[in-house]
DNA sequence: CGTCACAAATGAATGGCATTCATTTAGTGG
DNA sequence: CCACTAAATGAATGCCATTCATTTGTGACG
């Protein structure tokens, strides 16, 4: 976050407004990376509700028409925060673990940043990988290490959009509040469904939905190697 | 005929603005179930872009303020719509198929309605059950099924959680643009995955989601019939 | 060394949105 | 018969993203 303190005089000092005259000045206050850092910061202190174009120009000092010479919408800026957080998923295990383990740690991890962002979740699923770099280098990652280890080439990218969906999916139930099960009144009518809700005890959603998570994830990497088996045998025959 | 067609006088006309006299009417114009259906076939003809509240008076012939009388926000109108598509989800095959087959019938006919109608997959996960009866009803006809196959009670929630998990998240899958991995200018710098893309061939990205739906699904499905298996035979035993 | 195009800021619109409120009218229960 | 409440209108309210005219500084070109 360099470009932040730079044009208001006393950082010490709540300055409320944009205490700077109109034209272009003498350094550029903004620029993609500050706009990223400042709307992350936003986001992670308030939330995506209080995340607004008005609210960002505030953050960064600025009025809000300003940010419209560096991104052309806020949904431009969704895609700048989705992409750096991107980069916060760990990929490292696909260099030092076996694939199955590598998978794992990758998803754990990838469910964990976007848990925190499903806000995110339906522009990041519509979005050209060409818009997010480090997006596609964590795609490459993945690739790399699936392709090391032995699974066909055909396989791949279905098995990664597989794999992502079902992380996406996954994060938000992370935020579901703990009594939605509950049904309530109809618990009369739904005696079976509510008989396996109250077989889960009180150990909170929280952690049911890791049981859900673990169980899908498990099941997933179970039949993707099965996959690679079959790839395997096919090319030990040709 | 009095009481139906009285407050337009012209129904051959396209009358545009809510010819009505300020006051209640002598029988009431709207109630959940038409405000439901119209918002459904607004959404359906116009997307969820031009779904407001104004556009949805307008369709029903009201004032917007109107509609408040009958919900609380627009998020109820969408909860509605919700319920009201899940109720097209097919779970017949619960009461006909193996286990497995009718998890899979159930899977695709899920995902196949919420495709079209994404932006109300946040409102559904985090939606507590009892606010949406319909809902609840599919997931009792679920946790039978599974139940009468033989599936350990304390695995069936988990189970439901995250097939639904994967299959909202391969919703986003359906609706995405063709080239959605075409790297572009960086497919250097990516080459394994660049590689697995251009494997592919030209089938277009809707057939590839449908074959990375498949591959998850199946995988999913044969992931918890080893649990199934486990449950049996736990019980056998004692 | 001047000037000219362009970059980057301000501040004042604009139009759309969900929602609220005062008001009007009509059934309903005591 | 009267008070209460339900259900409509229409006029606000406040917030939002985005656009535009304007101002000011920078750097390139002659």
């Amino acid at each position: 976050m360099p470009a932040a303190t730079s044009a208001t005089a006393d950082p010490h000092r709540p300055d409320a407004k944009p205490r700077r005259r109109a034209g272009r000045p003498p350094s550029a206050v903004l620029d993609q990376d500050g706009i990223t850092a400042a709307a992350l910061q936003l986001v992670r202190k308030s939330g995506y509700d209080a995340f607004t174009m008005a609210a960002l120009a505030r953050a960064l000092n600025v009025a809000p028409s300003a940010l419209y010479n560096h991104v052309s919408s806020k949904r431009e800026v969704l895609v700048l925060i989705q992409d750096h957080l991107t980069s916060l998923v760990d990929v490292s295990a696909f260099g030092t673990e076996p694939w199955d383990q590598a998978v794992r740690d990758w998803a754990w991890s990838y469910r964990a940043v976007f848990a925190r962002h499903t806000p995110l979740i339906p522009v990041i699923a519509v979005l050209p990988v060409a818009d997010a770099p480090k997006t596609l280098a964590m795609y490459e990652a993945v690739s790399t290490g699936l392709r090391r280890a032995g699974f066909p080439q055909q396989c791949i990218v279905a098995a990664i959009v597989a794999l992502e969906s079902f992380v996406f999916g996954s994060a938000y139930d992370v935020n579901a509040p703990a009594d939605i099960f509950a049904s309530g009144s109809m618990a009369a009518s739904t005696p079976n469904f509510s008989a396996a809700v109250d077989s889960l005890g009180e150990e909170g959603y929280a952690h049911q939905a890791d049981v859900a998570f673990s169980l899908g994830l498990e099941a997933l990497i179970a039949g993707f190697g099965a996959l690679r088996a079959q790839g395997r045998e096919a090319r030990s025959e040709a």
